[in-house]
DNA sequence: GTCATAAAGATTGTCAACAATTAAGCTATA
DNA sequence: TATAGCTTAATTGTTGACAATCTTTATGAC
């Protein structure tokens, strides 16, 4: 029996760490660490969206030769990070709000996926990891910090946890590994604030709640509308601005 | 005003072309070109599964170099067609029978988003494409080759036509682009034929039916309930050999 | 002044050689 | 005989150079 894990209620804003990290970080390889990197800077926006990357200067910027670079980039263009042309070059991808509303369909309909098999498959200990995340966003919330760092990445660490916690590799590969990035690219490329945030925040306690109480249909019915909300709300926005 | 697409309801069976599929295949370049190659082949079955695969060895092969080689590897890698270990090497992926359920509950949740939106956006002339599909499907049931090419392939044309009618982007490239594959890749490695025929041919024109009649909700419950039903006959076959 | 053409520059695609790491085989010893 | 350690071989990771392609700029004709 393992024992039992570990909770930081407050713990520091760790960068969401990907699916596949459990290496030193010296023992990777260099296509490894500068994807990494890149990918990291992509999401931070630090590199513009939109903006043309040239694989000499990225190879001087990072120190590393062309080839290693190469196997980076054909990693991010499979991740959906950047856009590439043959023999002309690569791009950081520019959402438009259009595929941006695509993104919350297909979030939609896996998350509540995702939410059922929770419900149906999540461990105590990873329920309570879920309360933990829940009480660092109440307590923020309370010092109305809302539009920080912690509104943004603990909205994400929730649904990262739900996911996680449906014990689906699969699912788990697509929305953690590639999804979600694009989510957090959004984020900084539409500078969006944590909007509605008293709404989604008991949204998340009832689906908490679901999944708690092992009420998969429920849990799926309610993370369906929280995304559809979500995305409502994105839209709804975007029409006031035309 | 476009001319109406002309429809082929006893084509030849053309290989399910990805998303990506518009170069004259001359002009594509090398790892592109090697990458659909391995694709296929290892989608065929042609490199068996769990079998290691080494750069020089393929690199021979095919006649080119390790560089493009590698890359092509790497979006292989990503599309989770071989899995790699750094500084190990690199292996046909082997489907377990927990992934493949796992595989059906992803389609499960992202087809029935596709039917959905499909009922809402699909065209007449899209709609009438399916029809075809189910056409050329019911000719070939007749003649009783059911468990031939066509009733593989034309199922998972019919999929594809729906994700498709979505004309949401991002589910295309999800399904068309990796699952498909994946799911393509499980008929070869369980070497599963077209199990019950008769159910998912009813099923298929019952859905047809709702997209035609723009009835989304219906759409996507009874395509959730056919991917459902096909893994529930998938499970049910595995238990049947423990 | 505008458009077409051509040359120059830069960038991407490809290749072959070198370095680093891993896996296998062999020898020696308990 | 079995195992530990070393040696060797093969494979992967990385690099720099060369070739093909595209973009840009300059030039000239209309």
């Amino acid at each position: 029996m393992t024992p039992p894990a570990k909770h930081y209620p407050n713990h520091p804003p760790q960068p969401l760490p990907g699916a596949d990290e459990g290496a030193p970080l010296e023992k990777r390889t260099l296509a490894e660490r500068v994807f990494h990197q890149l990918q990291g800077a992509i999401v931070r926006g630090e590199l513009a969206p939109g903006s043309k990357i040239t694989e000499p200067g990225l190879a001087t910027t990072y120190g590393i030769s062309r080839g290693p670079l190469r196997e980076a980039m054909r990693r991010l263009e499979a991740h959906r990070l950047i856009e590439r042309v043959p023999h002309v070059g690569a791009r950081v991808v520019k959402l438009t709000m259009p595929e941006l509303l695509e993104l919350f369909d297909v979030r939609e309909a896996l998350e509540s996926m995702a939410a059922r098999l929770a419900a149906a498959y999540m461990t105590p200990e990873e329920i309570a990891g879920l309360r933990d995340v829940l009480a660092v966003h109440e307590s923020q919330s309370d010092l109305q910090r809302g539009e920080a760092y912690y509104q943004r990445e603990g909205d994400l660490d929730f649904h990262y946890r739900i996911v996680q916690g449906s014990h689906n590799r699969m699912l788990v590969n697509l929305l953690c590994d590639d999804l979600y990035y694009l989510v957090r690219l959004y984020r900084t490329q539409f500078s969006a604030s944590g909007a509605r945030p008293h709404k989604a925040f008991v949204e998340h306690h009832r689906i908490v709640d679901a999944i708690e109480a092992g009420d998969a249909e429920l849990a799926e019915l309610l993370m369906r509308r929280h995304v559809a909300a979500s995305r409502a709300n994105v839209a709804e926005r975007y029409a006031a601005t035309l």
